[in-house]
DNA sequence: CTGTTAGCGCGTTCAG
DNA sequence: CTGAACGCGCTAACAG
């Protein structure tokens, strides 16, 4: 058998046609008899032909890939978020390439740059902790490449489409239903506000205690990096200085976590006398004890949303390179047991 | 600006020089003055140039990509294992494609006809559920694409290159950690017998029992599907029949933390009264109190060897396509805490 | 409906 | 050291 390297030209010639007959047969174009389509495809099979995608790539100037760059595979959001983005892609005939900046921008530059040296047909990216102008992604426009942001994207960048988590809104309804739970003094732990995210979490948190007439304490907000010792030390603090905290709005789950296990070592009932709402990074808060509510950011669905919209684009000729979607984050109540 | 289709033949065209040559000082031949090399290459910046990878790949019949096929990306071990594989990729100026199989056989071909379209260099897998006959990789023989298993592989498959996980060794291993932490009738849930994993780590359990003398017996080993509920049930069972185990060797993590919930919530203390181990594939172990030890399958180490052999097999001219490594996972012991 | 021609952008001859 | 010419495999354009 021939190397395996069937090409249109040789299934042409043991057919005694053309081989840009062939080629029509094979994608199946309408102005080809079906009999002749038959033999091909016959013929094709016989050989073991499969098509070289790169040549044809490099004809039609099209790569049917999409490039996907994240500040880490390993992390559980993201990798979730490239679940939902091979879903779509899958669906829409797309491969996807990925690349991790491992949160540094001059990764990030680099993927990019391999990116494009591919030629995919759009990128989905969700920044490093490092990128704060994106004078680097303006090439992709010059270029014609769609470009969508998801979860974290570039403020400095005017008219780019993407695809956010609504922060705020969340953060709104979990602490309201802390509240509807019977709290009153509920504390928040917050992250570095330098990122949008963390502040718009702060946001949602005081428009809740606005809207239900909970006087806002700064002192009940501590910021940290959400580790979970600083769970730990920031809850001890709290409590030191005041005895009558019942509810914790926490900005990530870790903190959550290392909340919890100090508190229930001190003998708190979670979530009676004390309940606990905290965003879910990882799936680790399944794993424990139902006590406490999570808010599924849902890394999937948001990477479906964004790989369909970047697909609208690079398929729509008109350039519409400015929507925002907004996805709600859904508050997970892992407990039904109505607090003392 | 020109459409930022900057080719060889642009800069060739700027400089008075042929388009041939531009090429030759791009790819740093040493048949070309360093003088041109530096016209060249400033010419080419100050065009925005970019490799197009396409007709690169055509030219050379490479792809210098990397095709990996797995169940589902958002498994955190195949996540990190990707993790892994794009870090020695990257290292090797190597692009990755990730399909996901879906633990479906027919995915699992499409992807592959896919990527041989493609025309990757070599491909990594780990295998579906459903796969049982390979057949559907043999065709990569004949075409001289290498393929490297990972984690799942193919026993029916004579002479393939894999990276396998050792898990007779790891369970031995663990046993004789919770025997010599004084247990003497240590329980183990096991898995579906039909895959390996499951097999083996039965195979360690018994192995360290024989060699530290304590008789094997069967009514000690469960087999389910080993979630949450299954350790439970599984517990449950075997407390009332047998007042005196001191140990469970579980072959997940997600049945053993289904255990320890029980357990915990009857009093048991953990591990004082009862000793636990699991194999971890999700990182929700780390959460959990620190009374479970947990072996560390490292799913990114997995991957980066798995890449590197992949790679070796690529560039290597004589084909060496069986060379089996075998990786052992890590007893992550949490508790220091000897027992009563 | 099918054949012919002409590239896509690049790398590799083979001559100078 | 450099230029000219060719071709990777496929497809778009134009004929017939």
């Amino acid at each position: 058998m021939k190397k395996g390297k069937a090409t249109i030209h040789e299934i042409a010639k043991a057919l005694g046609i053309d081989s840009s007959t062939v080629s029509r047969a094979l994608n199946n174009s309408d102005r080809v008899t079906q009999k002749t389509k038959d033999k091909v495809l016959a013929k094709a099979k016989e050989l073991g032909y499969q098509r070289n995608l790169i040549a044809s790539n490099l004809r039609r100037n099209k790569s049917n890939t999409i490039g996907v760059i994240v500040p880490r595979i390993s992390r559980h959001f993201f990798s979730s978020a490239i679940a939902g983005i091979e879903e779509a892609a899958f669906l829409a005939g797309y491969n996807v390439i990925i690349s991790q900046s491992m949160e540094k921008l001059d990764r990030e530059k680099s993927s990019l740059n391999n990116l494009w040296s591919n030629r995919v047909d759009g990128i989905l990216i969700s920044v490093s902790m490092e990128t704060e102008i994106c004078d680097h992604l303006k090439f992709l426009r010059d270029n014609d490449v769609p470009l969508v942001f998801f979860d974290r994207h570039c403020p400095d960048m005017e008219q780019s489409s993407k695809v956010l988590i609504d922060d705020s809104r969340a953060s709104y309804e979990a602490v309201t239903h802390l509240i509807e739970k019977g709290c009153k003094k509920i504390v928040h732990f917050s992250g570095p506000q330098s990122l949008e995210i963390y502040k718009n979490r702060l946001k949602g948190y005081r428009r809740a205690l606005d809207e239900h007439g909970i006087p806002f304490n700064k002192d009940l907000v501590i910021t940290s990096t959400l580790m979970e010792v600083d769970g730990k030390d920031m809850i001890k603090e709290l409590m030191d200085k005041h005895k009558d905290i019942d509810g914790i709005f926490s900005a990530n789950d870790v903190a959550a976590i290392g909340a919890m296990k100090y508190l229930k070592k001190q003998g708190v009932r979670i979530p009676e006398d004390i309940a606990i709402v905290g965003f879910s990074n990882e799936p680790i808060a399944e794993a424990i004890e139902p006590s406490l509510t999570t808010i599924d950011q849902s890394g999937f669905e948001l990477g479906r949303t964004a790989c369909n919209l970047l697909i609208e684009n690079i398929n729509s000729k008109e350039k519409v390179l400015d929507r925002t979607l907004i996805l709600n984050p859904t508050l997970i109540k892992r407990e039904s047991t109505n607090r003392k």
